[in-house]
DNA sequence: CAAAGCATGTAAATAGTTACATGATTTA
DNA sequence: TAAATCATGTAACTATTTACATGCTTTG
């Protein structure tokens, strides 16, 4: 039974509390976005393959008229989780970062223009920054108090790793500035 | 005129000296690999592509019976690529990570556990830094003896954002650790 | 002469995004 | 009552990888 990433992240997203297709997408934009995401196109009918290898069960919520499928983790999906977990498997990384790239060939333009692209990696990192601060912090903070410890801890690497950029990208600046 | 990231990296592969698909194949492994990637049949395609957009001219090199194909880039190329470079289009970063996903979710397994995923991230981030440190540092340096400085200055936030890891995996170690 | 490295390509499959398509409920 | 949010889904497209397929040249 080998799954796509995608189906693992759904199987967690339902292990910390995310009951529906909508939910899932709601807490992967503001808690593991900045390392692994996934879209709607994604999710619905992987939820329901998930359904049919029965490692979740799914219900349709009546609450009026609005339609809401509920989904839970089974024992096996819970155990499908797990395993994945403790596989030691390669971790991939995989990086598309079109800052870095442009700044990588910046030797083609003139050092103007190299030291807007700096700027603009720069502006870059702080944005995201203040997006782990902003909806990322309280979220994972609140999934701390409820004792799952972990997604604060991740959220500790993604600030980590921008500060970083920021630092290198003033220190580059400072080098390169007329 | 809107091509492919993929597109871009060759555009400015050859702008570097590459000179043909392998070389350009050899060069990204050396240097971008840990930021932005391309497999043989992307290049080869786009090559010919650029080459029918006249972005690049492509010539049979006849060296006994091995047959290899010598591009470089046109005057056009070599404005597309400053083009791009200086257009403030959104510089997408997208990460996908196994490791910090898995971390993420490591409350679902127990602590002993936890510690291996939080260890085989660690372990990752300092074979990165060394692969860093050994092929690609010599081939960036080399390119900076040439003139082409920006190779260097990107694999120094290589180098920094994989400390910036290993020095977090460090303490959430003690930090956790029996 | 065998192995490593040089060199190019395609077909099929998988992964992933974007756009399309719809409609209910809550809040301002 | 309009806007925001909740909620689900599919079709078409784009991107990317993996596996297949081949053959020359240099070095040990």
């Amino acid at each position: 039974m080998d799954l796509p990433v995608a189906a693992y992240l759904i199987l967690g997203m339902l292990g910390l509390g995310a009951q529906s297709g909508y939910d899932i997408k709601r807490l992967v934009e503001v808690s593991t976005r900045h390392f692994s995401t996934i879209s709607r196109a994604q999710i619905y009918p992987l939820l329901k393959q998930l359904e049919r290898d029965r490692l979740v069960t799914g219900h349709a919520e009546a609450q009026g008229n609005r339609h809401r499928r509920v989904y839970a983790l089974t024992a096996e999906g819970h155990a499908t989780l797990q395993h994945w977990l403790r596989a030691d498997d390669p971790l991939t990384l995989e990086i598309r970062d079109l800052g870095m790239l442009k700044l990588f060939f910046a030797d083609a333009v003139n050092p103007a223009d190299a030291l807007q692209i700096i700027r603009a990696v720069r502006a870059r990192s702080q944005r995201m920054l203040s997006e782990l601060r902003q909806p990322s912090e309280p979220a994972a903070r609140a999934l701390d108090e409820a004792g799952r410890h972990f997604p604060l801890h991740t959220l500790g690497f993604g600030i980590a790793m921008h500060e970083a950029v920021i630092d290198h990208c003033s220190a580059l600046e400072a080098k390169l500035a007329p």
